[in-house]
DNA sequence: ATTGTTGCAAAAATTTTGCATTATC
DNA sequence: GATAATGCAAAATTTTTGCAACAAT
């Protein structure tokens, strides 16, 4: 497999993640890789999305409706999880380097950090005002 | 049922939750709580947090080797959890009011917010000092 | 009686794994 | 040919659910 550790079905599984925008889950992934490449096993996406994350290429940032969601983002920054329609939403807004700084606990080495927000989405919440109306 | 929506059972699950420090998943307070009430169900269980958690009684913190924690403690607060042993810390320190502060984006609106730090922990690391030694 | 709660077991749903096959070098 | 990656299906897990039985008023 020469220098690059990647496989052709692995790089377009990091390329899908990496290219979207949706903090897709494995089952998202394999769906839409699918359509390009139809001898795709969902197992194959969740052996590489396993590795992804023990390289740091790939980072969890929530659980959502039993599904984990990633991000192909390791950057600092915070998510949005919208209860109602369960869209993970980046913020961009610098929290993080606030709570980087900041050392938990004596003894405890931290590796990395999530802050999440759990709410309604600006269209969740447009939405629900049509209704009213 | 009169005044309080608690039937006996219902009252137990949530006082054990409420007087742990282990952020317990369903399986702990089933386990623990089975030693006491034998006739008692999992499935309770997790009905039962599942109510907690819409009546905001108990709060997700995290989910750990695919098993969701939860905390009785609903005041704003951090976690850390140990990769390693995969038990979950409360971080006195706050940095939440920090957080909480900061509105993320505008049209959405936010209910809640986790903060939850990955690393070892001061037991872990000690362990492997040890073994090092 | 009626309403709510539970036990039990089956069912869903997500994720992991074993093994034969295929791909890559 | 050796090593690694994959497909497939089964298995393991966690969580939910249907329904009959039970509890409480």
């Amino acid at each position: 497999m020469s220098g690059q550790n990647f496989s052709k079905k692995r790089q377009m599984i990091l390329d899908t993640i990496k290219s979207s925008h949706t903090h897709p889950s494995a089952k998202w992934v394999y769906d839409t890789l699918k359509e390009q490449v139809p001898d795709l096993s969902l197992g194959t996406v969740y052996r590489n999305i396993n590795l992804f994350k023990e390289q740091g290429l790939v980072v969890a940032v929530a659980n959502v409706d039993g599904e984990e969601r990633i991000d192909g983002d390791t950057s600092a920054h915070a998510h949005f999880v919208c209860k109602e329609c369960g869209k993970v939403f980046d913020i961009p807004e610098d929290i993080i380097t606030i709570r980087s700084e900041s050392c938990p606990m004596e003894g405890f080495s931290t590796e990395s950090a999530v802050l999440t927000y759990f709410g309604k989405c600006n269209f969740c919440t447009h939405n629900a005002n049509i209704k009213e109306a």
